[in-house]
RNA sequence: GGGGCUGUGGGGUAGCCUGGUAGCCUUUCAGGUUUGGGACCUGACGACCCCGGUUCAAAUCCGGGCAGCCCCA
C-alpha cells in the first residue's frame, strides 16, 4: 500500500522538501505538464486552466467595476516602438524574443509587456481631457527570455497575465490609480484567493524599466523566500513623451498624458494559491477558485448500483441548481478510496459520499478538504454548502494570515538580519536610503546575506530611526529585506 | 552569471562501473469478478532524450546539444 501511495500520490512532505513537493503536486494534481521540452515554456492542463479562468473572472470583475475596459492587442511589437523609451529599452531588450525577417525586413519583438503598444494607441484615441481617464486592460501571454533558472509557473519565458494600461490628465489622478491597483490586489488576491502580501514601494534601483516608481506585492513561499506578485507602476509622462501622446487640457493647452500600468500575472498567482494553501495530501483550493467545488462519490455494490447512482444524480442536479460547481464521479472502475485520494490531491473543497446508509437516513456524508473532517449532513441542509464555502475560504485566509504575521522580524545588525533570513523570514530594517545613494548597501545585502532590499511599505509612512547597519549613516527608510525567487 | 547532479514504455525504476537477451512495479486497453479510504484474475499495447565518435557490436564508453532538478552569486 505504501508503494502504491508513492507512485500515485505525493511522496514528500511540504515542509520537509518544499521544492520537490511543488514539482510533484503540480504534476500529479494535473495542473502542469512540463514534458514538451522547451525551456521556460509549460503546459497548463484543464485543472490548472480552470483555476486560472476563475482567477481571471475575479480580477476582471473588479477591474471593470473600477472602469476598466477590455481590449486585445497584438502579440508583436515593432522594433521602432519597443525601443522608443530609453530606460524601457535598457531594461527589456536583453530579454526580448526577436522575430527576424518576416515582415519585409522589419524586426518584430514578441511582447514582453505592452506599454509600447498602448501608448501609440492612446495618442490616436485621446484628443482632450474629456477622453480621460482611459482605463484599458487585456488578458495576454507575454514573453521574456529570462535567466537560465526557469521554474514552471514561477519563472517562465512565457506567462499569462492581465495588463492594465491607464491614461490620466494629471499626476494626482495617476497616483490615485496606483493606489486603486494596490487595493485590487488586496481585494482579489488577498481577500478572495487567501494570499497575503506586502505592498512594497521598490527602491530606486529596482523599479520597472521606464517607471517613475513601482509598487510590487511580495508574497511568501513556504520556504520563506519571497515571490513578487502584481506590480503597479507610475509611468508619469515618460512613455507619453517618448511617443508624443498629448491631450488638450481644461485650459486648452497641450499636455502629455500621465500613465500607469498594473500587471497581475495570473499564472504566477496560481503558484501562490498552490503553495500557500496546499498540504501533504495535495492541493487545497479556495472554494471560490476550484473548478469543482463539490465532488460526489457514490458508493455502490453490484446490487444497489442503479439506486445509488440515481440518488447521486438527484443530489448532483440539486447542487447545480444552487449554483455549486459539482462533479459526480460515478466511474465504476475505481473504488471509493481511490477517488477520495485523487480528489483530495486535486484540492476540491468538499466531497459528498452517498451509499446505502445515507439513502436510508436521508443524509449524506460530507467531507471537508482542509480539516479532513467527515460529518453527516441532512439532504435538506445541502443548501448550506455555499455558505460553508465562504467559511472554508475564510479559514484558509486566516491560516495564511497567521503564518504571514510570524514571517516578519526586526533586525538591527548584519548578524541579526542574516539570522532572520536564515530562518526563512523577512527582516524589517532601518536603512540608509532607497534612492541611488543606498545602492551600495543594497549590494552588500546581496553579496554577504544573499538577500534583497525589497522596498518600503507602500501604504504607511513607517518612521525610521537609528543608523543603517551597513554604512552607519542615519537611516532614512524602514525597508524589508528578504530572499526571493 | 558560476558550479553540480540527472535523463530507460504514460509515471516510478533495474541494468551502465566490467559493451553482446532491455527486467520489475504502476498506468492504459480488452474480458470477467468486485466496489464504505488507493481491489483481484487473465490477456494485450508501450521505452534506452537528440546528434556525432570509438567498436564486429553502444542503454552502457567518449564528445557535443537539448531538457529537468539542485547549490552558489
Amino acid at each position: 500500500m505504501e508503494q502504491k501511495k508513492s507512485q500515485e500520490g505525493l511522496n514528500v512532505k511540504k515542509n520537509e522538501n518544499f521544492s520537490e513537493w511543488y514539482t510533484q503536486v503540480t504534476e500529479k494534481a494535473e495542473i502542469l505538464d512540463i514534458r514538451l521540452g522547451i525551456k521556460g515554456f509549460t503546459i497548463i492542463r484543464p485543472w490548472g486552466a480552470g483555476i486560472i479562468e476563475n482567477m481571471f473572472k475575479f480580477f476582471e470583475n473588479e477591474l471593470q467595476k473600477n472602469g476598466h475596459k477590455p481590449t486585445f492587442m497584438p502579440s508583436v511589437i515593432s522594433k521602432e516602438n519597443l525601443t522608443k523609451e530609453s530606460e524601457h529599452v535598457k531594461g527589456f531588450t536583453p530579454q526580448v524574443f526577436w522575430l527576424k525577417d518576416i515582415n519585409e525586413g522589419q524586426e518584430l519583438a514578441l511582447r514582453p509587456t505592452s506599454e509600447t503598444v498602448y501608448t501609440p494607441m492612446f495618442k490616436l484615441w485621446i484628443r482632450s481631457w474629456r477622453d480621460l481617464p482611459m482605463k484599458l486592460y487585456q488578458r495576454a501571454h507575454v514573453f521574456r527570455l529570462d535567466t537560465k533558472a526557469t521554474r514552471p509557473l514561477i519563472r517562465g519565458r512565457e506567462f499569462i497575465w492581465i495588463e492594465c494600461h491607464d491614461a490620466f490628465k494629471s499626476k494626482e489622478d495617476a497616483e490615485k490609480q496606483v493606489q486603486e491597483d494596490i487595493n485590487v490586489t488586496e481585494k482579489v488576491m488577498h481577500q478572495i484567493f487567501g494570499v497575503p502580501f506586502l505592498p512594497m514601494k521598490r527602491p530606486e534601483w529596482d523599479k520597472f524599466a521606464g517607471a517613475e516608481y513601482t509598487v510590487g506585492s511580495d508574497c511568501f513561499m513556504p520556504d520563506g523566500k519571497l515571490i513578487q506578485q502584481p506590480s503597479t507602476h507610475l509611468m508619469g509622462q515618460k512613455f507619453s513623451k517618448a511617443f508624443g501622446a498629448e491631450f488638450e487640457n481644461e485650459n486648452g493647452k497641450k499636455e502629455f498624458l500621465w500613465t500607469t500600468a498594473y500587471g497581475p500575472a495570473i499564472s504566477r498567482i496560481l503558484v501562490s494559491v498552490i503553495t500557500t494553501h496546499g498540504d501533504d495530501s495535495g492541493l487545497i483550493l479556495p472554494y471560490s477558485l476550484s473548478p469543482v467545488q463539490t465532488v460526489i462519490v457514490p458508493i455502490f455494490t453490484t446490487k444497489n448500483k442503479e439506486k445509488v447512482i440515481k440518488k447521486s444524480e438527484e443530489i448532483s442536479s440539486k447542487l447545480k441548481k444552487l449554483g455549486i460547481r459539482t462533479e459526480l464521479d460515478s466511474d465504476s472502475e475505481k473504488r471509493p478510496g481511490e477517488k477520495y485520494h485523487l480528489w483530495e490531491l486535486k484540492g476540491v473543497p468538499f466531497r459528498i459520499e452517498i451509499g446505502e446508509k445515507e439513502i436510508e437516513k436521508k443524509e449524506v456524508t460530507f467531507f471537508t478538504r482542509d480539516t479532513k473532517e467527515k460529518t453527516n449532513m441532512k439532504i435538506t441542509d445541502l443548501k448550506k454548502i455555499p455558505s460553508l464555502g465562504k467559511e472554508f475560504d475564510k479559514r484558509l485566509l486566516e491560516k495564511a494570515d497567521n503564518s504571514f504575521k510570524n514571517r516578519i522580524e526586526e533586525g538591527n545588525s548584519e548578524k541579526e538580519i542574516k539570522k532572520i533570513l536564515d530562518t526563512g523570514k523577512v527582516a524589517k530594517v532601518n536603512f540608509c536610503s532607497t534612492d541611488k545613494e543606498g545602492v551600495e548597501c543594497a549590494q552588500i545585502v546581496e553579496k554577504r546575506l544573499g538577500g534583497e532590499v525589497r522596498g518600503t511599505l507602500a501604504n504607511s509612512n513607517e518612521k525610521s530611526n537609528g543608523k543603517c547597519p551597513f554604512c552607519g549613516k542615519p537611516a532614512k527608510k524602514v525597508v524589508y529585506i528578504g530572499r526571493s525567487y
